[in-house]
DNA sequence: GTGGTCTAGACCACT
DNA sequence: GTGGTCTAGACCACC
């Protein structure tokens, strides 16, 4: 499992590894059932502290992303998809959406160049343009 | 100027002020040259530390959206549209679009789904479909 | 804010932290938008590690139970009561209690003295007989 | 002796055991004297390390549930009911219901709800409304 | 002042 | 071997 970590960046070295974890999952890269990288060995290939990952794996865990095997390791978790697909959480993104679109409105970006962006980035990860 | 601050939300008081002041000149509420409340007055209006106010201000007079005219108060600068595009900007949130896209694969959102969100916020800034 | 801390006890210190806290709120000793000790205070008050308080308040924020405002502290969270009251969580609890009348039973406790305990215990989280 | 093992659960694969088996004593599933299956083919039933099973009846020999007669196998003990009521294992039987009813109250479980819940699975074990 | 993040290094329980 | 907990001590952003 290949992640980039940038050192001084403004997200927490422990939210990089949760977005780019999830993003592995997204784009198929990491696939259900599988076995992710020990703690100590991830800590050690990223350079940083075992707490660190640790923290991270905790955090993934709890979002129901990953699950942790005592003794055993850490593994993708069967994506026994959100049922009642929390609309709390859906709110929250639609407002986040709203807030980067007012962001690229006020940058100049125009309408037709971030609706690109958004297709551009949706093959990566939805891959189908008609799924 | 009539802004919302959530209290215990996860984005700094200041930063949502200064998401809220470039929000509302998106949308035209606030004009280009009119003055603003000063630093006291709007603190006393959204009951938060004046300090907060002031590093909000601050920021935006950093990123040439406002302009203090000393014993004058402060003002929308005229220049409030970005002229060059800042490519550094552009990027963070070409960035941020992609995590927002990654979550909302994860919470299980369609492709058309999160397209959909996108044209029907699109048309509150934008306004025009061929912009 | 007086809380009992198990040194060698099989529960995590952080673990003990939580319960108490959610303890003394369903006692109503804690009340509703009251501040709570800064980390720092109440890990100099227990002779633990900030950190380990700092993990248990995070995890109480995480329940809903506690809400923490930058730079200001940590309170008791308005307690907007779970809507749906998550049926996943009810069901663990269910099994719990299964698990713990197995013991008891196994450990020659009657039912009458069970239910004892029940009522007994009830009195000071619920308090009034018919509530 | 069928016992279901949750491979992902909070509770250690070995304590899983132990407690269904002491379960299924108290449901008069087991009978005292009777020989319940060994380490090797319990584990391949069950498909855990054999290390796990061991540990688990090592747990109910030292809780004087189970007894191990070398080069015959492993058997309920005659005196499975415990005679003194071991105060220990008592009281952390208490706390455990108290930290139950605080988790109850928290969810907005009534208190008259919890003690319906007490009722209904008390008659799976102590069967009989008055024993 | 507050909480949040990170490191270094130790110990423990589980498999 | 695995992950989980705890300590000590540092630095940062926010108010």
């Amino acid at each position: 499992m290949i992640l980039h970590i940038q050192d001084g960046s403004l997200l927490p070295i422990y939210e990089q590894v949760v977005q780019q974890v999830k993003e592995q999952i997204a784009k198929g890269i990491l696939q259900e059932g599988e076995r992710i990288p020990s703690v100590r060995e991830l800590s050690a290939a990223l350079l940083i502290n075992p707490n660190t990952v640790s923290k991270a794996y905790q955090e993934l865990e709890r979002q129901g992303v990953l699950i942790t095997k005592r003794g055993k390791g850490t593994f993708i978790a069967q994506t026994a998809r959100a049922p009642g697909m929390e609309k709390e959480r859906m709110d929250q993104l639609r407002m986040e959406l709203k807030r980067l679109i007012v962001e690229a409105r006020h940058l100049g970006l125009s309408r037709s160049q971030f609706q690109d962006w958004v297709e551009e980035i949706s093959l990566d990860y939805w891959g189908n343009k008609h799924a």
